[in-house]
DNA sequence: TATATATATTGTAATATTGCAATATAAAAA
DNA sequence: TTTTTATATTGCAATATTACAATATATATA
């Protein structure tokens, strides 16, 4: 019936991947990209550097502070955006572990 | 109008969305979790381990397997997977350089 | 060969995502 | 106050995803 079972599965397993389906469109990867590029968060230009229209990218925006990627805070009439650092980490915190698994299995 | 505007975005950028896409629902992180508690790769129980029906879990391997994160060789009539540790490794490689650029930042 | 077992494929319904025009909101500048 | 500028929200069409029954495939066993 299509809908996604996700009371099936364990709060961890449901937070990691909606996590992951904010990483899961490369528009929002272009965004984490360009917010590493920019010195300071004050970057009200997300807009600009997207070939997106700007409802769109509003949208995705959207998504990533959902997920916790990035935070916004009110900077007169612009937005600054800038990246979450602890959330990033549970991403970095994720795969070590998988690693240190998978060496301890020699598999 | 809904299409996803790959096209306008850079391949490495659509290669890591497509990798995060395939991690972005928690069936296949409850597959990618039973993978890395088995002792060996021989595994024909997955179906058995997870709350779908056989062929949506048979969809969802089969995704993981198109994004590389699994591999998957016939063993009679079993399947055997395992988690491809290179395609993982891309993962923690990403988000290493993610923290290196941010350190960098001190934002 | 016939049957059992394991996995893959097909078809389809329900739902979610993507993209944008139109519009709303809200603060700075004229 | 009015206008400009920047971002958010709404509504909708196109497409993608999720789930599974039914069926296909393919190997092992009787």
């Amino acid at each position: 019936m299509g809908v996604s079972k996700t009371d099936q599965f364990s709060d961890v397993q449901n937070e990691l991947a909606i996590l992951f389906k904010a990483l899961s469109h490369p528009a929002r990867i272009a965004i984490i990209e360009y917010l590493l590029t920019v010195d300071t968060c004050i970057c009200g230009d997300i807009v600009n550097v997207l070939p997106l229209a700007q409802p769109t990218v509003s949208q995705h925006l959207k998504e990533l502070k959902n997920a916790k990627i990035i935070k916004g805070s009110i900077e007169g009439t612009a937005i600054c955006y800038c990246l979450n650092t602890e959330t990033l980490q549970k991403f970095e915190n994720y795969f070590q572990n998988i690693k240190c698994k998978l060496e301890i299995k020699c598999c």
